[in-house]
DNA sequence: ACCTGAACACCGTTCAAGT
DNA sequence: ACCTGAACACCGTTCAAGT
């Protein structure tokens, strides 16, 4: 009997079922298909039932998003360099997961917990591990997340490994095979060099991360030799 | 009365009008206040009547897009790195005029005829002036994209030039100061240490700019020493 | 007091009725 | 043949009517 009640009306709303819920959608439908109609649908309730677990849709996301970044891993430590590889990786193969979530990760207007302490432990391992003054610390946050989001960026979009490009000049073929080589001889360079060499965008991905991570160093030994210089003054900046 | 005539039905309706109409109206009034009905309004028409120009709104998207890559600076000759860098500034500026083309350009499943243009220009550049193998001139391409794409994301929807960290903290602040700075204790110093230094996240982007372009001319370095030491093989790859 | 269906002011787009 | 108003299937959210 108890079972035949719970089998009838199964869990009882909560914000957190919700939210799962909506990412799950928004996962697996795409994000534009989220409704509040949809989504209430899918729980089993009446859209206005949500509004008791939330305030509006705003709202809805931004607990979505926190969702997200509770699933990114913080810097751990031992080394200052493997830990923002690590975030940096974990964040992308977050992004992957959720691409939805790309553009709002960024805005926010009310940060979630989890958002809060992934930004505080990154800076902690820019500041204390890095050992990086605190300018510095800022441009290399700046520099790494511009180029996280961004990476990730195209590669939501981007129609199947292949550069959007290659896509382009397959319809192009239609029209005009020779005039497209001619008018756009280096991406006609490109379609074939990339179908030669079997190419997958999603390995670019490491490849530009290593090289900010070597300049970011850099920035560490040209700061480190300034503070010997200088003497303690450094501390200061 | 001709001119009575013209005032009546002032212009034609046309497809780069309504692109162009399009764009002011994402401009001003934000991305997701255009919608067709709205910008027939704007345009004298009914709605329907820009079905005759335009196939569908992503259509209507496409074309904007179009324009944006239009206002994109061509990169120029005179050495590979003034090119790329004047490249990066004039997509950025451009992105700032029209942030709600951030996602967009890269997806634009069929690009438009100055999206092409300036891919080409780009490889054109990273290639021949560069020097770059194909494959390096691929990394770098995207490193820089990512990069470019991904400040712009993160600079459209920072509330002011202080980052969101100083928002949230203002809206922590009436709960808890003091437990806040226990917790985040890295964000804590984030707001005083921005505060003081009279941080403005926009001059962050030549910073992580220049960096990139340091580590795409060691590239062009390592290459050029490698193509020496083994010779015409390294022209193959 | 709590919950929620109907209603409101919007969408993009189809389709048939008007010229 | 061309153009376009009414209509359709959707939105997020308000608000008053129901329990």
């Amino acid at each position: 009997m108890t079972t035949e009640k719970r089998s009838t009306r199964p869990i009882p709303l909560s914000r957190d079922r919700i939210l799962r819920a909506a990412v799950a959608v928004a996962d697996k439908r795409g994000f534009d298909s989220l409704s509040m109609r949809n989504l209430a649908q899918e729980l089993g309730t009446a859209p206005m039932s949500l509004y008791r677990h939330v305030d509006n849709k705003e709202d809805l996301l931004d607990g979505m998003i926190d969702i997200v970044f509770s699933e990114i891993e913080v810097p751990s430590s031992g080394g200052w360099r493997p830990a923002m590889r690590e975030r940096a990786m974990s964040t992308r193969k977050a992004l992957r997961r959720h691409p939805w979530a790309i553009g709002l990760m960024e805005s926010s207007k009310r940060p979630g917990p989890a958002n809060l302490a992934q930004h505080n432990a990154t800076l902690a391992c820019l500041r204390t591990d890095a050992g990086l003054s605190f300018p510095m610390a800022v441009h290399a946050y700046s520099l790494m997340d511009s180029y996280i989001h961004g990476f990730a960026l195209q590669e939501k979009t981007l129609p199947s490994d292949i550069p959007a490009e290659a896509e382009a000049r397959k319809e192009a073929v239609t029209d005009d095979d020779a005039a497209f080589a001619a008018e756009f001889p280096y991406l006609a360079e490109l379609v074939v060099e990339l179908r030669k060499a079997n190419y997958v965008f999603a390995d670019e991905f490491e490849y530009g991360l290593d090289l900010i991570l070597d300049g970011i160093e850099q920035l560490r030994k040209r700061e480190s030799t300034t503070a010997k210089r200088t003497g303690k003054a450094s501390k200061k900046h």
